[in-house]
DNA sequence: TTTTTATCCAAGCATTCGCTTAGAAAATAG
DNA sequence: CTATTTTCTAAGCGAATGCTTGGATAAAAA
């Protein structure tokens, strides 16, 4: 008896978080979110429920997202040390376009919001959690590789490069390019 | 022949300042602005033109509040190694009580408005290059008082410990305390 | 086809936003 | 003292905020 949907649920919930990634929660209007959404306000509240849970929503695409698209080779089954170091060392030239400044959309809501909202909080957690887990395989692999040396402080380690790319996320904003790639060069060079 | 104000200038802009630090920007009203900083709008319209050049003087003030009240030591005439080591440990047990999760203000502001505003932006940059400058001369003391080796890439080196400094002011707004720990003991570790 | 029911769009709700204005109050100059 | 000039308070400006409502629309069920 119902009338069908005409949109998505997930296509416009990926173009919010687009939204939320480049002006952030407190600056997105759900007037802009209406027009960059393609669907009514109606339709966002009946959806999304209100402003609040649309941006919570909107940070667990988020992290499907990055997994999808930008962790997948860090992911993979055998990734190690090279994974790694490619990964971070493409972090460093990805901010280079003058346009695609919007960093990380967890790492800005973390300054936004920080600790304010616990229901936030505990997204950004879930997010790094999962990121220190990855690291803790990749280092692990690298040890069974011998990338990096076999009495290497794992946990240490992967604490330290949760660490890194938070200082990536930032820094990739403001500093100039050639700061950033010595940031990383050391922290790249201390494991090995 | 004038009326003298009742309010000092920097008084309340240090308020602001606070205000801006624990809200951001977007979410500090001038209602609120108002009543923290004790003074009325007009006032705050007649001494700071608008709610964003404020926000640029809060800023300013910033940085001269942590120079005074941070970097103190570390702006020593020979501070260095052991200073900054000093420095880094008790960031991370300064962030351990509940309610002073404000991080640093630049910070924020870099993950709420980034590049945004050019305005903004130049004055991250201000930021950003005082500290990397005082960086720079911890360690060249650090050298010459043998602390660290005497062909450590300073210039390098100094880029690392910015990037370490922003992801610290990240990481302590949501990470656990013995994480942020392990991100800086590694970042000490790897220049001796 | 007709009925039912959820979805859509447009308009509008009260509130708050950044900012301005009008007039009272106060302090200095003559 | 009076005159002058700036600061102060309080009220209010239009626009934008998050969110809701009422009726038209369309698709599935009978």
């Amino acid at each position: 008896m119902p009338r069908n949907k005409t949109y998505d649920a997930d296509v416009v919930l990926e173009k919010a978080m687009n939204v939320f990634w480049v002006h952030g929660y407190e600056a997105t209007s759900v007037r802009l979110l209406e027009k960059e959404m393609g669907i009514n306000q109606f339709s966002i509240y009946a959806s999304f429920k209100n402003k609040k849970n649309l941006f919570i929503n909107a940070l667990r695409a988020y992290r499907e997202f990055v997994i999808k698209n930008r962790f997948q080779a860090l992911l993979e089954e055998g990734a190690g040390f090279a994974e790694l170091e490619k990964f971070l060392l493409s972090a460093a030239t990805s901010t280079e376009g003058k346009e695609d400044k919007k960093g990380c959309l967890v790492v800005n809501t973390a300054g936004e919001l920080g600790y304010k909202d616990p229901d936030v909080t505990s997204e950004l957690n879930l997010y790094y959690n999962f990121i220190r887990n990855m690291i803790l395989k990749v280092l692990k692999n690298a040890v069974k590789k011998g990338e990096i040396p076999a009495n290497t402080d794992i946990e240490k380690q992967a604490g330290f490069f949760l660490g890194v790319m938070q200082g990536i996320s930032v820094a990739g904003k403001t500093m100039e390019k050639h700061l950033l790639q010595d940031f990383i060069e050391v922290a790249l060079k201390q494991i090995r």
